[in-house]
DNA sequence: CTGAAAGCGCTTACAG
DNA sequence: CTGAAAGCGCTTACAG
C-alpha cells in the first residue's frame, strides 16, 4: 500500500447478497451462485425461481468478491500521458470499447508526462488488480523500474514509444514507413531541400520518423544535412517560437517534413508570422491527422494512423497476453497512410 | 449479473498476502494490517521489522480483498458519450485527476449517444461497486430507468444535461447565460437579424441556450421570429449540410448564434460552400471552445467552459455526496465566458 | 502492544 | 440436481 491519501468510501447500504436470494428461494446459496454463472447443473424449475427473486431483490453482483474467490480480475489499467491530446482520447476510446465488448472494464490513470507521476499512479492501479496493463510511457520512463513496480504478476502493453529494459508486448505507429512516405512525397513535388523538423532526438518515436527521411532522402540521391534535422519540443507553441531556429539552421529549405502535427501546426503559424506562406512559399507536411489537421490553413498534408483502431488492437493483443502468459514477447506495427491535404503543395482549400 | 460475456482472467500466480509476511515477521497478520493501515498501536520496532518484510517480499497490497471486508469502495464509475469528443475528454481528464488526489481510481465507460448501451454499461460498472457515479447522460435517457439500476446504493452526479425523474446532484454549464452573450456581443456589433442555429429543442441544453438568446433580442427591443430558431444534429457535418434550410428560414439573418462549436465550424463550410464568407459577410458564434476553435478561418468567437475544471469540479461534488448520502440534492451552475475572435465580425487573423 | 477468531460476498470441489 | 464446508485476502472488535 502506497503512504499517499485513500479515498474509500462507506457505499452499499444493506447490500442483497446470495445469502439473501437462497433463503428467499428455499435453496443453497450454491445453487444461487451457480444460477447467476449460468451452469447447467440448475434444475430448470429452480433457476426460474432465483432468477425471478435475484429481480424482485434487485440483487447486484459482487464482482470484487467473486474475483478473490477465483482468483481473477475483470478490469485492465490504461496509463497514458493526457486525455486531452486527442490522439490518445481517440486510442482511450478504442481502447475502452474493446475491453468492454470483452466484459472487461477500464481503470484509467494519466502522468502527465512525469516518469514520477507513472510510478505512482501505476502503483496505486496494481493494487486494483488488473488482468494486465495498457502503457503509453512517458517520456524519459525507467524500464527497469516500472517492470520491478509490476513483477511477474501483471502482464503489459507498450504503446507508442519503446521502453528500455522490458520484455513486454509493444505496439507502434509504423513511424518510419509514415516519415519514408511524407518526405517521398515532398521529392515528388521537386523539392530537394528538406528539413526535418522537431521531436526529441532521443526518443524513439522521433529516431525511427527522422530514419524514413534520411532513407526517403537518399533514395532520391541526396544526402540530407545534419543540420537539417532541427529539434524543437513538440508542441504548437514551442514549434511556432523556434521557426527562426529552423531557418538558421537549414536556410535553403523549401519545405519540411514535421515530427507531428502540432509542429507542424506551430511552423505554420511561425511561417505567417515572417510572411512566408505555409503551402505555397514553404511545404509542410505533420504527422498523426488530429482533427485540427483537415481544419488548418491550409489543410494539413499528413500521416493517419487512426488511433482508435489502434486502441482496439492494444486492448486485444493485451487480452491474448492476458490469456497466454508464456507466449513470446511481441512488436506489432500499425501501419500509417498519408493524406494528401494543401499544406504540402496543393491549393489551399 | 449481466447476461453479457464476461472477461475474467487469471491472475496474480501466487501472490504474496500479509499471511506470508507476517510468518516471515513472526508476528500476527492482524499486526502486518495494523502496520499496512499506519496505525500507532504497533510498536516502532515491529513496524521497521514488517516494513522491511513488505519490500523485501513486493508485497502488493489487495485494494479489492480489503474494501470488501470493509464496504468500502476506492472508485468512481465515469460514464460519457464519447471520449473522441474534445470537450468530454478535457472533463474526463479533470475528473481522474482529482479523483486521483483523493485516492480513488476512475472506471472509465462510454455509451456512444445509446441510451440502451447507456443501461447496458452502467449495469456492468455498478457490479464492480463504484462509491459513486459521474453521469453525463445520452440524449433522450430514461431517467427513471437509470435511477431504477443504480437503486439507493449507488450515488450519482449528473453533468451537462438534465435528466427528468432523478434527484440526484446536477452540474450544468450555465447554457442561458452563454447564448445571452453571445447574442448580446452580436448585438453590440449591430445586427438585428440574427437566428440561432443548430441543437435538438428537446434537448436542455439546446432549450436554455434558446431562452438566452430570446432574452438577449428581447432586451434590445427585438421579438425574435420563431422561424430563426433552426433545429439540426449538433454535428459538423449535418450543420453544414443543412446551411440551406437556415436560409431558408431565415432569409434576411446577417448573424447565427450557434448551438455549439461544431455547429458553427459546420455553418463556416456552408456558408463558404455558398460563396459567403463567414466573419465578413455573415457573423457566427459557437459554444464549447474547443480546440480547433482558435484555428478555423476565421477563428471562431465562441465561449469557454473550461471542461478541465468542470471535471475537478464535478468529481469533488460527488466525493462529497459520497461522503454524506443524506444531504439534499444541488444544481451546481459552472460559469462560461466570452472569447471574442474572427468569426463574429472583427477581422480575421 | 499483539494474537486468535470471525466475517465481507462469492465460488468450488465434494458428498449425497 | 442440491447442500455443507472451506477459503480468496483482508480488517476489526475482543481478549490478553
Amino acid at each position: 500500500m502506497t503512504t499517499s491519501q485513500t479515498g474509500s468510501a462507506r457505499s452499499r447500504r444493506k447490500q442483497v447478497t446470495v445469502t439473501d436470494i437462497a433463503r428467499a428461494c428455499g435453496v443453497s446459496r450454491a445453487t444461487v451462485s451457480l444460477v447467476l454463472r449460468g451452469s447447467p447443473l440448475v434444475h430448470a424449475d429452480t433457476r426460474a425461481r432465483v432468477e425471478a427473486e435475484l429481480k424482485k431483490q434487485r440483487y447486484v453482483y459482487n464482482r470484487a468478491a467473486a474475483n478473490l474467490r477465483r482468483q481473477t480480475s475483470s478490469s485492465v489499467a490504461l496509463l497514458i500521458n493526457d486525455l486531452s491530446n486527442p490522439f490518445f482520447a481517440e486510442f482511450a476510446a478504442g481502447v475502452d470499447e474493446a475491453l468492454g465488448e470483452e466484459g472487461y472494464v477500464t481503470l484509467l490513470g494519466s502522468t502527465g508526462e512525469s516518469p514520477q507521476r507513472q510510478l505512482a499512479v501505476l502503483g496505486s492501479l496494481v493494487e486494483h488488480g488488473p488482468a494486465g496493463i495498457i502503457l503509453s510511457p512517458a517520456e524519459h520512463s525507467d524500464g527497469a523500474a516500472l517492470q520491478r513496480l509490476l513483477g511477474a504478476h501483471t502482464p503489459a502493453l507498450v504503446f507508442n514509444r519503446a521502453l528500455p529494459d522490458v520484455d513486454w508486448d509493444f505496439l507502434a505507429l509504423d513511424n518510419e514507413r509514415g516519415a519514408r512516405l511524407a518526405t517521398e512525397h515532398l521529392l515528388s513535388l521537386g523539392h530537394r531541400r528538406i528539413a526535418f523538423y522537431g521531436g526529441h532526438a532521443d526518443s524513439s518515436s522521433c529516431r525511427q520518423r527522422r530514419q524514413g527521411y534520411v532513407a526517403a532522402m537518399r533514395a532520391a540521391g541526396i544526402e540530407p544535412d545534419a543540420a537539417w534535422l532541427v529539434e524543437c519540443a513538440p508542441t504548437r507553441f514551442e514549434a511556432a517560437r523556434q521557426t527562426g531556429e529552423l531557418f538558421a539552421c537549414a536556410p535553403e529549405a523549401t519545405a519540411a517534413v514535421c515530427y507531428n502535427d502540432n509542429v507542424a501546426l506551430g511552423l505554420m503559424l511561425g511561417l505567417s508570422a515572417r510572411g512566408v506562406r505555409p503551402g505555397a512559399d514553404f511545404a509542410l507536411t505533420g504527422f498523426d491527422d488530429i482533427a485540427e489537421a483537415a481544419l488548418s490553413t491550409p489543410p494539413l498534408t499528413t500521416l493517419a494512423a487512426q488511433p482508435r483502431a489502434c486502441g482496439r488492437l492494444a486492448a486485444e493483443l493485451l487480452l491474448q497476453r492476458v490469456r497466454d502468459p508464456g507466449a513470446a514477447p511481441r512488436r506489432v506495427i500499425a501501419p500509417v497512410t498519408l493524406v494528401v491535404r494543401g499544406s504540402s503543395g496543393a491549393a489551399a482549400m
